[in-house]
DNA sequence: CTCTATTTTTTCCTATAGGATTTTCTAGAT
DNA sequence: ATCTAGAAAATCCTATAGGAAAAAATAGAG
């Protein structure tokens, strides 16, 4: 029954505290790439970050140790980490073309064993999609892209096979083409003429007639997965890969030109 | 100039200091993990696992974290670390379904790419496997496991794709298939009948005639690639990975049954 | 002016202590 | 005898300090 009367004037910086810290810095270290807060090929310091996410370094390693798995983040022994670099050419072609192996074959399998569940929510997936075109500019970029992410997520997850859902999203591929764009962007901000010309092959792939046209690929393979049509699922899948690399690569190939 | 004299009678348990600590925990407990030491859906505790292999605990969480994104240790916020589970029959099939979309494709790449370093490697890794039919009992059953582990990681090497081979790196399905393996030989042990006879369908798959069918399997695909012939290397990878399910297939379902 | 050697600084890596949460054990009541 | 409630123990999770190695900077000699 003693009185507890500390009364610390301690900062209330963790409110309820949530879940587990370390999974929240992973996600929060993970959009800092993503943002090229971190930028590609930059150092990063343990002692910095921890002190900057106001956490101790323990939490941060973790995180590290993760999203170097995740081949986000590339240790030199006794040197350091250092965010990985962006995809080359040939990574770029390598990333399309296990997404050849993988997600055609996802969309045909997703095709046969969708049920009422997994129908609900492709619809809903697709129409969040159209809310998505009517932004105009960054703000349809953003929500293109995260829609696209989902999309490709959520049919490998019905495909049932958790091996293949699990590989692909290992590989952060929205991640890294996302990656690339803001490479662009960014070299735009410094007045760069070439840039500007890259930045507009980007904006080709989600915005005004492409954006629109990323999308009626996603409605092609939505229809046929939700008719369980198996043969047009994966074929569908496959023109959409294909296209969307053709759509990619000029932009890249002017990346590195 | 001061006499540095301490001459403090420390234990010498790191001797020359190879390499990075965390990275050397990181393998020890995959081995722990591959001989059951630590046992499937055993519970991993750090304290007591920092202490056993005598270093600190921020190793151990570091190489937890990893494992965790390899899919060999699973976290429960709160809880603690547990090993995963044995594969189900289920997740043996999605697996063997994985390296159907990833390994002919892999092998018929491997054969169009192949240089002559690669053609000398994989003719060792042949040679080594003919050296491995020699044993008897379970040292042939280690070479040969530790070969096959080997020979396809090399193939997906050979393929010239990095986000294609570390895909199945990852999968480390090897050692899953291991440690169904090991699961039968502790409850032979342990002295059941049933165990007995699911030992015996392990057996089969790697030795006596089963253990030459698979190096006749792999030889098959090494002359192929070696050919440069990337139609057959193709085919006789498909037709290996379908072989070995059939192989595996009735001892898994014996553990389940 | 250039190269080398030493000092300084940075940064990784390890160890230990304390707070928070969960689990387990014990005691009491129905 | 069984179930619930409270206390005790175990364990995870976070924070901070100190030692070791490598990188960077500076000073000196050729």
């Amino acid at each position: 029954m003693a009185v507890k009367k500390k009364a610390i004037a301690r900062p209330v910086k963790r409110t309820p505290r949530r879940s587990v810290l370390s999974d929240e810095i992973y996600e929060l270290i993970k959009t800092m790439i993503f943002d090229h807060e971190i930028a590609p090929g930059s150092r990063v310091n343990i002692d910095a970050l921890s002190a900057q996410l106001e956490v101790s370094q323990t939490p941060v390693r973790e995180a590290l140790a993760r999203l170097e798995s995740d081949g986000l983040i590339a240790k030199e022994p006794l040197k350091g980490y250092k965010a990985t670099e962006l995809l080359s050419i040939k990574e770029l072609n390598d990333l399309f073309q296990f997404r050849l192996l993988i997600e055609p074959w996802a969309a045909e399998q997703a095709a046969r064993l969708i049920d009422n569940t997994g129908k609900t929510a492709l619809k809903a997936e697709m129409q969040s999609a159209k809310t998505a075109l009517k932004f105009a500019g960054e703000n349809q970029f953003q929500a293109l892209s995260e829609h696209d992410s989902r999309f490709h997520t959520l049919i490998s997850s019905i495909s049932g096979n958790q091996t293949v859902a699990d590989s692909y999203d290992r590989t952060h591929c929205h991640l890294h083409l996302f990656r690339l764009y803001m490479a662009n962007k960014l070299h735009r901000i410094d007045g760069e003429t070439r840039a500007d010309f890259v930045q507009d092959l980007f904006e080709q792939y989600y915005q005004s007639e492409s954006g629109q046209l990323a999308v009626n690929e996603h409605d092609a393979i939505a229809k046929a997965i939700l008719d369980q049509n198996a043969k047009a699922a994966k074929a569908a899948m496959h023109t959409h890969i294909e296209s969307s690399l053709k759509r990619f690569s000029p932009a890249a190939l002017a990346v590195y030109k």
